[in-house]
DNA sequence: ATGATTTGACCCGA
DNA sequence: TCGGGTCAAATCAT
């Protein structure tokens, strides 16, 4: 079952980019951050507990074919929808979504997302993002995010994923160059590479719609100058699309089913 | 100057 | 008419 295994892999490779992040603040905190930490380190576990449902709910799966049950609603990465009065047409209601929650919103998806609104949502005190995939005109690449806190202390965001990436990534996650100037990060990978080669430009031209996650969901101004305009990246990420043939963080209608 | 974000207006289905 | 989703002009950041 493939696309179980893709959606451990993507399980595993945000709860690894989490712990990423935790280790880039460890390795760089002075003080002030251990509120982030806290976030990130319960990511870190609650991506690992997803993954393992995955897994586990594959299992069963394989043992009991016949069974048409659904395992998968019990992760809570694969939340079905809440259904809702509104138009039956909302995105959703659609079937080609997933939605996921965590204590901090996700910016870092490796995807480049281009906010195009912002809305209050009646019967909710926090207002909701909506971000469409950077490349949506230049390849008709039709993936679209919302973002929304649901819950605020402890706080938990709720990230809903449309469609699906059409966006030829792969070929950009190639360009980017692995950056071993810093021995403590050499298993990273930076965007904004200090010396792109002139294809690197064209693709960071490409890339100009990264989101700036200044907005009011990041706790620290300086953590968020840190990583927004760097949109690291775990080469683990480009490995994954390498050696499993696919990118992780792109889902088809039928991983949705 | 250019590109991204913000935000009020508009669209459309319930 | 209401409310969620999208558009696009204004504003902001680099």
């Amino acid at each position: 079952m493939k696309s179980c295994q893709q959606k451990a892999m993507e399980t595993l490779l945000h709860g690894h980019g989490y712990a990423n992040q935790l280790k880039h603040i460890m390795d760089h905190s002075e003080s002030d951050s251990s509120m982030e930490r806290e976030d990130l380190a319960n990511s870190v576990l609650h991506c690992f507990s997803d993954a393992l449902s995955i897994l586990i709910d594959t299992n069963h799966e394989d043992d009991d074919q016949s069974n048409n049950s659904s395992p998968h609603d019990s992760s809570p990465v694969l939340e079905k929808p809440l259904h809702k009065r509104g138009r039956k047409t909302s995105m959703a209601e659609s079937s080609d979504y997933r939605r996921h929650e965590s204590p901090n919103p996700i910016y870092h998806d490796g995807f480049l997302w281009r906010k195009y609104g912002q809305k209050q949502i009646k019967e909710s005190h926090h207002q909701r993002s909506y971000y469409k995939c950077a490349y949506t005109k230049d390849q008709n690449c039709e993936a679209k995010k919302q973002v929304q806190q649901i819950q605020h202390s402890p706080p938990l965001y709720s990230t809903t994923y449309f469609g699906h990436h059409t966006c030829q990534l792969h070929q950009a996650y190639a360009t980017f160059p692995v950056d071993t100037s810093d021995p403590q990060d050499s298993h990273m990978i930076r965007f904004d590479h200090p010396n792109p080669s002139p294809h690197q430009v064209h693709d960071q031209n490409q890339n100009h719609n990264q989101i700036h996650p200044k907005d009011e969901y990041m706790s620290s101004p300086e953590k968020a100058e840190d990583w927004s305009p760097s949109h690291w990246m775990s080469s683990e990420v480009a490995h994954a699309v390498e050696a499993f043939g696919f990118n992780p963080f792109i889902r088809t209608s039928t991983d949705l089913s």
